[in-house]
DNA sequence: GTCGATGCAAAAAATTTGCAAGTAA
DNA sequence: TTACTTGCAAATTTTTTGCATCGAC
């Protein structure tokens, strides 16, 4: 675990947003003005693998990252503002959601012989600021 | 509707694969080789933001793209192999998922005053062939 | 004729890579 | 030393844009 690493799991544990590459090297920036973009998105992706944070695509060109929570009352799914692009994280419904998506993903783990590690549930509209 | 736009649709429509944009324009290319890329683009564009397809990111760096299925029961939701990035339709559980995310949309859509268009549920793991 | 759609080429944006230098065990 | 890791710049990949032209009504 190197300093810039470290700066870049501290800028995505500091946060409930979903920074994008450039936003987490703008924020490791003020602390660690050396570290480069092309060191951000190495990290971003050996982190990526490494199942510490999860890559998102919510439809605005770039990615964006989250940290993966290790407490299952952290756990949330997403509402996208496909107008905005505005990511709202919700919790409610969690525990249904956590309860069917256990039962899939055992059905699933064994019919197609896949070992499910993520997941994640998304809902698509317009936010109430742009209706 | 111009010949470009049925072009592409005819090639979404042919599939039930993933294809980017530009699979897409391959495809189309073999019977309207004058067909643009920047038309491709262009008219994926106008589909999604009409509601006839979806555009996903699977994380392998382009978007990809799906027909929108007007019938209840061609509706699918993916497995993702994170190694080999096969993406495998499934419809298990499926009338379990609706009926919770019929319930969560209702839900969502009133205490966020969200106006929820629609959804994706991924799960994400290792595929039988890279195992 | 008007207005939107298209093709082509150029540009932009996001991400990846090569490589020399730096760092830690 | 040895094997990673990093910063920088250059390259690559994907997507978008400008603009002249084309085509349907």
């Amino acid at each position: 675990m190197t300093m810039p690493r470290q700066a870049i799991l501290d800028v995505l544990e500091s946060t409930s947003a979903h920074p994008s590459a450039e936003e987490i090297y703008h924020g490791v920036h003020k602390n660690y003005p050396m570290i480069g973009l092309a060191t951000v998105y190495r990290t971003l992706e050996l982190l990526t693998e490494l199942g510490l944070i999860f890559k998102f695509d919510f439809g605005d060109g770039k990615a964006r990252y989250e940290l993966i929570q290790k407490h299952e009352d952290e756990h949330h799914h997403h509402l996208v503002c496909t107008q905005c692009k505005r990511i709202i994280n919700y919790t409610e419904f969690i525990d249904d959601e956590l309860e069917l998506l256990k039962k899939t993903e055992k059905g699933l783990s064994q019919k197609y012989d896949f070992r499910i590690q993520n997941h994640i549930i998304q809902f698509y509209g317009i936010c109430n600021r742009c209706q």
